[in-house]
DNA sequence: CTGAAAGCGCTTACAG
DNA sequence: CTGAAAGCGCTTACAG
């Protein structure tokens, strides 16, 4: 096998201490040119690298961020919502670029989780992504506030929630799509998603849905939301049973894309025309919703800024900066479930 | 700001030797229980977790995996194929029942990513994931394995190449899916997707394909392979000059599910029915592959299962363990774009 | 079963 | 500008 060299063996080759080793690798102005250029050069022979674990013990910190992806436990393990993994790839991106490594976990929240990545020097902060059940962790969220770790999560901001939170303009649109399927003259809305605090980014684009309807006049009837975690079938049974209810309805605006494909799903099947009957919209534009028949109208969130102003934040946390909520833009995206496109139709047969 | 609390923070509260402490930790049969039980419980009072990077240093590893993903430089930073974002997921999993982090990072191959982790002790093994031209990264292949750095890279088995791959049974894929197309009549063939050494996993689907015409005793012209890479733009423009080259062609394969989408959408700009005058298979069942019109047949990859491999190799290599190349079972997903099944259609406007 | 001690490979205050 | 030395917080061979 082979042995890594370390800074003496350099020292050794490069006839000067150790010490002076370590700057001239750290670019420390303190060492003369010359010396630096000559450890360097033999560094790079040996393909030396600093041992990370030394330096990081020494220094105490880690260098590394760590993210925690959690997920309701309902959802299939192997199916992560497509959207974080958009943040994912973001995210790493940032991280990179700031020159942090990032520790990933996909885990289910267990007791240990929040102490497992900073208290052990592991990590020198923590992103937390998913759309959880907020209640049931807002405990584990103080706890981590009250031991001092450094975390910014990902999601719609809470006052009663601890800690810093990053998340899209939710209520903004909430309202904009509402707006939209009303200027194409939809009159009686339904929401799909669940619109309680455990699920605050859903309540607040619920939020955003009936002030678009207030201002424009529309009666809403709170029985025209229904409950649905972020899935496929959830949409699909939610979108039923909203349908078995009997009430008018002419557009259905989902919390999400993986909602609004159950409920484009649960119309078919009930022989109702999207969009000339019933207008269906989604959230997020993940990959899929462009390939649903017809194509479905969604919000999408800026997921390059998003985990970048998540990494950027985090790393003033740790500097030790007070920040506050941020919100990001969101846009629309129109394509034809909402009926405002002529659909490139399917050739017949 | 908190203060960590240290082993010898618990040895004072305890009335022991800090050497006493970390045995206790680590559940050493050396310690009485009731000395171990104490130290624990009051190592859980003090919300005390080992310093990582102290106990890695000593103990000369750092139980930690490094995942590195990379792709062709062409397709889109933002979008990452779904297919490895799947494979990210199990690998996550497996490498956290294995009690092993997973460090993510998804460069563009630079000079130094091979030496980057390992050298630097930052991580136990590496796994590579992609699906970028192989012969831009033999080279540094060959340096990680004279460097004795412990890898394992998914992908095509190819003797030229060094280190352990874990693929799929890419061979035995293309020859089901054609084999398929074959059974329900199909006789014209096209392969869309690169088939060279620089794609050895679009190669061996490839080989695939060609091996059950032959079977079938149906003529096969190397002009019908046209060089693709893995987005929905590149299958697009090769299936237009495929269409273009005025060939007659029944079933298009096409080497990955965005290809597909490519071809689909050419066919249809065409006004090429598909099923019926043509029949399109992809590769890989991403997300979106069940929502294009028609819904995509395609081969299922286990991605739970080579997540696991993946990892559980590695360890082994890691643990001084000689492996060989690993062959995933694949799986047909038949759906409509083959003609296999008569389509729930869309209801028609 | 327990403790005192060495040492993992760095970084950095201190002295020159 | 450079070197000798301390020390980050552990683990583990050694001695008892």
């Amino acid at each position: 096998m082979r042995d890594k060299a370390t800074s003496i063996d350099i020292a050794h080759r490069a006839g000067v201490s150790q010490s002076t080793v370590s700057r001239a690798l750290r670019d420390s102005p303190l060492v003369n040119k010359e010396t630096r250029d000559k450890v360097q050069a033999i560094a790079a022979e040996l393909n030396y690298k600093v041992d990370k674990n030394a330096s990081n013990l020494r220094r105490q910190q880690s260098a590394t961020l760590a993210l925690l992806l959690f997920e309701d436990p309902t959802s299939d393990d192997s199916l992560i919502n497509p959207f974080f993994l958009s943040m994912l790839g973001s995210i790493t991106k940032a991280s990179a670029t700031a020159g942090y490594d990032l520790l990933v976990s996909f885990q289910n929240l267990n007791d240990d989780w929040h102490a497992e990545y900073e208290d052990s020097n592991k990590a020198d902060g923590i992103i937390l992504l998913g759309y959880g059940d907020y209640l049931d962790y807002r405990d584990k969220l103080s706890k981590l506030e009250e031991q001092g770790t450094h975390f910014v999560r990902w999601g719609a901001h809470d006052a009663e929630h601890p800690g810093v939170s990053i998340g899209s303009d939710n209520i903004q649109g909430g309202f904009d799509i509402t707006q939209h399927l009303i200027a194409l003259g939809r009159k009686h809305f339904a929401f799909i998603g669940g619109a309680s605090k455990a699920c605050p980014e859903f309540l607040d684009r619920y939020i955003g849905v009936t002030k678009a309807l207030q201002q424009a006049g529309l009666v809403h009837d709170e029985s025209m939301q229904i409950e649905a975690i972020t899935t496929e079938q959830s949409g699909y049974e939610a979108t039923q049973s909203l349908l078995q209810s009997g009430k008018k309805v002419d557009a259905i605006v989902c919390a999400s894309d993986l909602i609004a494909m159950g409920a484009m799903r649960a119309l078919r099947d009930n022989d109702i025309r999207i969009p000339e009957q019933v207008a269906v919209t989604g959230y997020d534009n993940i990959p899929s919703s462009s390939f649903t028949n017809p194509a479905l109208t969604t919000m999408q969130q800026n997921t390059k800024l998003a985990g970048e102003i998540l990494v950027k934040n985090l790393l003033q946390l740790i500097n030790g900066a007070q920040l506050s909520q941020v919100l990001l833009p969101v846009e629309l995206v129109v394509r034809q479930s909402c009926g405002a496109q002529k659909s490139t139709r399917q050739l017949a047969n």
